[in-house]
DNA sequence: GCCAACGTTGGC
DNA sequence: GCCAACGTTGGC
């Protein structure tokens, strides 16, 4: 069964056109220890994931992307010249941990009012008062309406 | 740019 | 192990 998740980026800072470009990416740079808890112990391959542009106006979900690759080290940690770098990461306790994913489908953009104004959202993380985490999970429910915002019928992926 | 919410750090 | 200080996130 696979799962459904969000993850945060700023369009500034890597975008879905980017991760279109690109093909696949490796998640770097979470530093939050129940965001790598989700990509460690529960992210699978083939697991779906909105990808939300965060800091931004209005943000909004921008595509559907797809776990391709199970939690391994995030290297940035060891990397001195890396604006991620964790002195405490090392080769024996990677301490931070990431997972790859590849574009699916683009989506018309979902904003975060749209997604607010939907009752059949309530109860999604994403919406809720004080949420910050970066990866944070959806219910299948949710997936499929904010896709269906999106222009994108779920059941066709 | 403000600030609420939340996580982390470090002194004790 | 408490908690004050500080840093970050991210909507507004």
């Amino acid at each position: 069964m696979t799962s459904h998740w969000l993850m945060k980026s700023e369009p500034h800072v890597y975008p879905w056109s980017q991760l279109v470009k690109d093909g696949s990416t490796h998640w770097d740079g979470v530093r939050n220890y129940q965001a790598r808890n989700i990509m460690r112990d529960q992210m699978k391959v083939g697991d779906m994931v909105l990808f939300y542009h965060s800091n931004c106006k209005p943000p909004h979900v921008a595509g559907i992307a797809k776990v391709c690759k199970e939690a391994y080290p995030d290297f940035t940690a060891q990397d001195p010249g890396s604006k991620y770098f964790d002195p405490k990461a090392t080769p024996e306790n990677p301490r931070w941990m990431m997972v790859d994913i590849e574009p699916i489908m683009e989506l018309n953009p979902v904003t975060l009012p749209e997604l607010r104004q939907n009752g059949d959202l309530e109860g999604m993380p994403l919406l809720m008062r004080g949420q910050r985490l970066s990866v944070q999970p959806v219910s299948a429910e949710h997936f499929a309406i904010v896709c269906q915002i999106g222009g994108l019928d779920s059941n066709s992926l």
